[in-house]
DNA sequence: GACTCTATCTCGGTA
DNA sequence: TACCGAGGTAGAGTC
């Protein structure tokens, strides 16, 4: 990794134009070749960057980094205050816990937690515009598709619709009707997701862990 | 902006929990407080990071960071090999040109550039499910809206058909149609705009650009 | 390679 | 402040 803090001003010409005035800043370019432009504020989004594969050429008072799509960032570089590389090598990645798949998985064991009267038929049901979350049924052998997200926004609610469509062509699953879950739903999805005839349930995933636990422990 | 390259494993509990084994990476601290730690390679984003407001404590191997919202980062170094620190001063910030706005901007000021007869009744029209970007009426007094998308991809078709369904319950709207608007339209957006009733337009935002500074130094 | 979907999305706007 | 929508979304997984 290469560090340069410098006076640099930008220009990025690609999928839009973006052009950032002189001032310092850092310029980071990775092992991979990437070069990303930061502020010294602003979270953790650079200002500009261009991902990697990309060609690099640096003359005098300018860099241009190229890729192969065509897009281009040059950098203006007026006064370098420094300039430090360091080989960090290859990073053992990240592990993480508490994304939708395990939200998932923790209602996949238990589906009593969306509706009392729900069970499993399967994970991830392959429809042909992709895999529903769940698909269950209940007391009544009605088929019902479940969609699971952390968040519960709006394209959410249009997934679970445009798989009903499909599953509904299924002799074995006609009259499938479809449950919306997540941890937090935004009104408007749930505006949506009634409008489309869909019900919708808010689950925590701390208790459902918790529950989960007991469960596990108590047998 | 302080930039230290150290061994270190990170953990970070908020709204997820994930690890960081022991390797080198970089730690950056900008002048916001916001912190972020890279490894080189993998674009832009940082493995781990924390946004400003929050509150960074160093203690002899480990750094602790909080933010109010009860989210923390912990930082275990065990080796530093690089630590600079460097005032970069405010940043003038970045200029974009060619997003959706200004897209809409021109379309609003001209939507002949839509369809000839078109005249604006409103930008931005809300409905309970969120604002339509240009409300129209053409020369037949037909209310039509206006979707704008920089790329037309079919989540911007499903949107529009959202907006009709709930602008059609409007007695002083009732028959609008809808016209799906992009620099880009994807074919699979074309077929199911057609599908849904609707029209759709491509248009040349250098064009537009251009014919409205005609129009304004025309006059 | 194209498509799909998640994300500690980030970021800006607005009510 | 919270909600909503755009993004050069990025990045991962699948086909």
């Amino acid at each position: 990794m290469r560090l340069v803090i410098a006076r640099c001003s930008v220009d990025y010409e690609g999928r839009l134009s973006a052009h950032l005035p002189e001032a310092v800043r850092l310029i980071m370019v990775k092992a991979d070749g990437c070069v990303a432009i930061h502020a010294d504020g602003g979270a953790y989004k650079p200002l500009n960057w261009m991902n990697a594969p990309n060609r690099l050429v640096e003359h005098d008072d300018h860099w241009t980094v190229t890729n192969p799509k065509g897009e281009q960032l040059i950098i203006h570089l007026f006064e370098k205050l420094n300039d430090v590389s360091q080989e960090l090598g290859l990073d053992p990645g990240l592990t993480k816990d508490g994304v939708e798949a395990h939200l998932q998985e923790l209602l996949a064991a238990d589906p009593s937690a969306i509706a009392q009267d729900l069970v499993l038929i399967r994970r991830e049901f392959p429809t042909d515009i992709g895999p529903v979350d769940l698909l269950c049924r209940d007391s009544s052998g009605q088929a019902v598709a479940v969609e699971i997200k952390r968040r519960g926004d709006i394209d959410g609610v249009e997934q679970l619709v445009r798989y009903l469509e499909r599953l509904e062509r299924d002799p074995k699953l006609r009259g499938i009707r479809g449950v919306f879950v997540a941890q937090i739903i935004k009104p408007q999805a749930k505006v949506l997701a009634e409008a489309r005839g869909l019900t919708w349930v808010e689950v925590n995933y701390e208790v459902l862990r918790g529950t989960r636990r007991q469960d596990l422990t108590l047998f």
